[in-house]
DNA sequence: AAGTAAAATGTAAGCGTTTATATTCATTTT
DNA sequence: AAAATGAATATAAACGCTTACATTTTACTT
């Protein structure tokens, strides 16, 4: 592979002038210019971003830092992202923390090692002192993971008070919330919208696991069994709700004559599955945008003020699971 | 940070020393080893692998091209790929072509930039000529790029074969295959163990694309309408599956009563659909495995010998969409 | 006890960049 | 015409590491 000094060599000038070329820095006369492009092309010459990188003590890579990538959410999230990065020159260097505090802890480290220049976290582990140490340009995306560190996520409370505003309509009187992980600021405000906006109505809590793999499958049993008088249920997260409307099919309840039932984040599958899944339908683009624009901004200026959060606007989308 | 110098200055040994230390090499002493690890471990010392790779001329970082990630296929190979990656001590570059030969290109070029020591592809797009100018250890995985590029795959053959004596022996006559892009390996095996193992039993073949977004779906309609009378429906992969199932529904068509239907991917989601969808099971971890040990043999010893291609066996995987 | 091999450590060059500094040359200013 | 400015270029050090080679120390032969 040919190195910046060929291409001086070729080009008869200095690597300096090179590297003021590439870099579209300094002083550099017209012809040189062309004579250094010339070289370049013709060696075919791509600079060693290692190098580079070891100079400025600083690579433009962006970790990433995710419970899970085959979670269709984050899948969708981190496809979103690459898009926004790539247009802006950093490089997206992705981690699946599986919630594993040891995973996490290691991968802070691999981070260390490549020196990349900013961090996009989605974890929620208490990880964090690990997090400082980095002293990295950092911003949590779909997780508020402390104060200290600015946040963008959808606008958690508006997804539960639209939720609750339709089941209002719905004249619904008796629903169920099945919670995700209630440490998380992100659950405990679509918590909070959808209790606000209820007021009085009986709300019934419910705390399970989103995960795919491992499904609190018995605890939904249980809770559709005691509350065969229930109107709509309200999920953290589509997966939660597939498992609660096929957990109601085999329990011969129907849905939504029986109950309605709204999910959260709108996944592409939800069109696929019977009945098909309303939803609360997550801005995944403007999430990674302003996430990422955020981030950026503060890696190439460090003294940029980002909002400590900021959030992004969402809608209920109403399929089938809905009146 | 703390670099080797000043590891070396705490231990009072020279850096030498101390880069033997830490990559287990050459002589050294007992003592000096833990006086070394010692300052290693006051100062937080993480090495700096921008640096060694630029020495080794190599970084180990693994490029990855996918179409999408956001194809749940990719998303669960993906994860799979990262699990067996950093036990090895590599690292994963990811990266979604879109089936977009400039963004193709433009990846490959940024690989370069890093240095990376090998390529997982899963494209298939005329970017041929331009990998090769890579020379770079490369392994394809799930497609058939080229025979000069080793590559692993589930045993698609055996898959159709799969489909087909399932259909056979529940007295299946008149089938569809709806198959995807023919120009890759791996759908023209599915369709050859499919054939093959039906014989003379008459099979229509409908090409159609296998992505989320642009689904066929005219397409689909128009081949159901015109063959009420068909008993199976094989499809090269569970989303292609799940839109003829939305199709078959809203034309008012029963699986399995009216047909069978058989996917391809057996894809987490499958369980959540109506009627759970009956799959050949692609077994992703085995996959991953096999892939990334073959390259990473290559590349820590250009000159072991891959086979050409190597299959993952799988399985069919019946739920309710087939009888 | 001298010679030799093995073990332990150090020195310094080099990986491919960027950039501060120095140098040269052409212009402009006084 | 000398001095000052500015444009264009080159030189060389530095980034943090690895490793070939040199050197020193230790242990073993005979």
């Amino acid at each position: 592979m040919a190195t910046i000094k060929d291409v001086a060599k070729k080009a008869n000038v200095s690597v300096a002038t090179v590297s003021r070329v590439v870099n579209n820095t300094g002083y550099v006369n017209t012809e040189t210019r062309n004579m250094v492009l010339e070289a370049i092309k013709s060696l075919d010459y791509i600079p060693n971003e290692l190098a580079r990188s070891l100079f400025k003590k600083q690579s433009n890579l962006i970790g990433v830092i995710i419970p899970h990538l085959s979670t269709y959410f984050f899948a969708e999230l981190i496809e979103a992202l690459e898009d926004v990065v790539s247009d802006k020159g950093y490089r997206l260097m992705i981690f699946n923390s599986r919630n594993d505090l040891e995973r996490e802890t290691k991968f802070l480290s691999v981070f260390s090692q490549y020196h990349i220049s900013g961090l996009l976290v989605v974890a929620h582990l208490n990880a964090l002192n690990n997090y400082r140490k980095l002293a990295l340009p950092m911003v949590a995306i779909d997780h508020h993971v402390s104060d200290k560190i600015p946040s963008v996520s959808s606008d958690n409370v508006l997804g539960g008070k639209l939720a609750a505003e339709h089941f209002i309509k719905n004249n619904a009187k008796k629903l169920i919330h099945f919670r995700g992980a209630s440490f998380l600021l992100t659950v405990r405000d679509r918590d909070k919208g959808f209790k606000q906006t209820l007021k009085k109505h009986p709300v019934e809590i419910i705390d399970c696991d989103l995960d795919f793999i491992s499904p609190d499958t018995d605890l939904i049993q249980k809770t559709l069994e005691e509350n065969n008088d229930i109107d709509g249920i309200f999920c953290d997260g589509d997966v939660i709700a597939m498992h609660v409307l096929k957990v109601s099919k085999d329990l011969g309840m129907k849905v939504p004559e029986d109950f309605e039932i709204i999910g959260f984040d709108d996944l592409r599958m939800n069109q696929f599955i019977s009945p098909m899944l309303s939803s609360i339908h997550q801005d995944i683009n403007s999430m990674a945008k302003v996430a990422l624009e955020s981030l950026i901004s503060l890696i190439e200026n460090p003294k940029t003020k980002i909002p400590n959060h900021q959030t992004i606007p969402l809608n209920l989308i109403t399929r089938e699971s809905t009146k």
